[in-house]
RNA sequence: GGCGGGUUGGCGGAGAGGUUACGCAGCGGAUUGCAAAUCCGUGUAGACCGGUUCGAUUCCGGUACCCGCCUCCA
């Protein structure tokens, strides 16, 4: 079997990766609040653990694993977005969340087996709040449930700080209620405009941590194998979740390996939308950038290194799809069940997901073409359907530029060039030849000659309407 | 102030204490009516200063610079 390693942010150390249960192992990815398009930032962990989920599939089985990845519906910027606009805030969500599944399954990313919504989660989240107070973990005050960090001596562990170091930082809000400054919260009051459940602290809504540590539990268990997310969760979300979860149940150990992408930065910069190079996937995608495009870029750096989103990255990884698309144009992909993933490639993956390595040994088989596409698609490139939306049969299904026919005028326009070609041989007068070739390179076309014939390749820029009269 | 990460050739970006990374771009060649595509070949590294070592870009320490987190954030 595979020997995966992983990089642990608990332990800051790559360990050699070990199910608690071979035949179940368990995933917790943080997910979006669902309040807008999500940015490029948003993406990124969302493609890098799928990657780790198809390499966790691949070494113990695609039945033995379960990957969660919650959906975060209460939240004051939903509640923000709902007052500002007039819409009802299941409205906004529901919209966001169609649209987050499916800018992320542009981009190549396969869906968790389990998408919770925190909203469905609330009774959980009350009990383990219950359950905490009981304990002597948390309070309630002025209106208020909040989670007493002095009650829990590890806090801090995972992102490697202690209280004191904190509060000397004195960067926390500040609240008369709270015993202790870093005190976070986990449910607080709701006025009647905004969401609220009731609980036995009054009408109010979740604190934005326990969704994670109740849905967890629910789905989970106590005890479960990776728990992952953006580096800027570590703390305070993930240093929060450990402290409830791991006091409500002192039993479990929570996650067994924290892990944690770096930021992405555009063009060097962080992104923000004062410096106005904050954009989302789907402005991307607008743009024309294949989703695949961005999967690889993103995968072109190491999860645990700031990746940086530029134009020329971007060009440069839609010129290798496009080379790959090309070499494998004519193959079929291999039926799952007769096909093995080359070992170098899951050997580069099983070490700390390093994708870099895992690209460079598909680059290596270009020579080999079936090998190229199935271990690409292992990858989740060269889908079918970018596959298509990048062939001339697949321009018709885009919707804005319909041309049926275009697949036969290109195949009789080849015809043309071929019979000009040959009489030109002949003649030694290439003009008519070049000028054809002229109008079919600017309408995107890429054309290749050959000893034994034309071959004309609409690239990404092609455009039908530029062939009308030739 | 506290915590963490980074600095590799023109660009992107890995691994490995000693042996070619790889890709893109460039250059040379094959092929081509000319191209494109493809194939072959090829140059340029390891922020700075010390230490360990027979030998370090790779380990250790320091310096400089950059970045993130500490407040909603993937």
């Amino acid at each position: 079997m595979t020997i995966i390693k992983l990089h642990n942010t608990k332990t800051r150390r790559k360990e050699v990766f070990t199910p608690l249960n071979p035949d179940n192992v368990r995933m917790y990815v943080c997910g979006p609040t669902v309040y807008d398009r999500a940015h490029l930032g948003n993406a990124r962990p969302v493609v890098v653990f799928d990657m780790l989920y198809r390499l966790l599939r691949h070494v113990h089985g695609a039945d033995h694993v379960t990957y969660v990845r919650n959906f975060t519906d209460v939240d004051d910027k939903i509640n923000a977005k709902a007052a500002q606009t007039g819409r009802s805030i299941g409205d906004i969500t529901a919209e966001t969340i169609r649209w987050y599944l499916d800018d992320m399954g542009a981009l190549g990313a396969l869906e968790p087996d389990h998408m919770p919504r925190a909203t469905a989660y609330i009774g959980a989240m009350i009990a383990m709040i219950e359950d905490l107070i009981a304990k002597g973990h948390a309070y309630a005050a002025g209106g208020h449930v909040l989670f007493a960090v002095d009650s829990y001596s590890r806090y801090g562990a995972l992102s490697g700080r202690t209280v004191e170091d904190m509060i000397a930082g004195a960067r926390v809000e500040v609240a008369p209620y709270k015993r202790n400054p870093m005190d976070f919260v986990l449910w607080k009051p709701s006025t009647d405009d905004l969401p609220g459940w009731d609980s036995p602290w009054g009408r109010g809504r979740p604190g934005w941590h326990i969704e994670c540590s109740a849905m967890a539990q629910e789905l989970l268990g106590a005890s479960f194998d990776i728990h992952g997310g953006g580096i800027d969760l570590a703390f305070p979300h993930h240093e929060n979740e450990i402290a409830q979860s791991c006091c409500a149940h002192p039993e479990g150990g929570f996650a067994t390996v924290w892990m944690h992408n770096e930021m992405l930065l555009v063009e060097g910069k962080k992104m923000s939308k004062s410096l106005g190079n904050f954009f989302t996937v789907r402005d991307l995608l607008d743009q024309g950038i294949p989703g695949e495009v961005i999967r690889y870029v993103f995968l072109m750096t190491h999860y645990r290194k700031p990746m940086d989103w530029t134009a020329d990255k971007a060009a440069q990884a839609q010129k290798t799809l496009e080379n790959w698309r090309s070499v494998t144009r004519d193959l079929h992909p291999t039926p799952l069940s007769q096909f093995a993933p080359d070992p170098a490639l899951v050997a580069a993956l099983a070490n700390d997901l390093n994708t870099h390595s895992a690209l460079a040994r598909v680059n290596e088989l270009r020579t080999k073409p079936q090998k190229l596409l199935d271990n690409a698609r292992f990858l989740g490139f060269l889908s079918d359907g970018y596959r298509q939306a990048t062939s001339v049969q697949g321009i018709e299904t885009t919707g804005n530029t319909a041309m049926p026919e275009s697949s036969d005028m290109l195949s009789s326009l080849a015809q043309k060039l071929n019979d000009l070609r040959a009489v030109a041989m002949q003649s030694k007068d290439f003009a008519d030849v070049d000028r054809l070739k002229a109008a079919l390179l600017d309408a995107g076309i890429e054309v290749r000659m050959s000893k034994d014939g034309v071959e004309l390749v609409p690239g990404p820029g092609f455009d039908p309407a530029k062939l009308e009269g030739l």
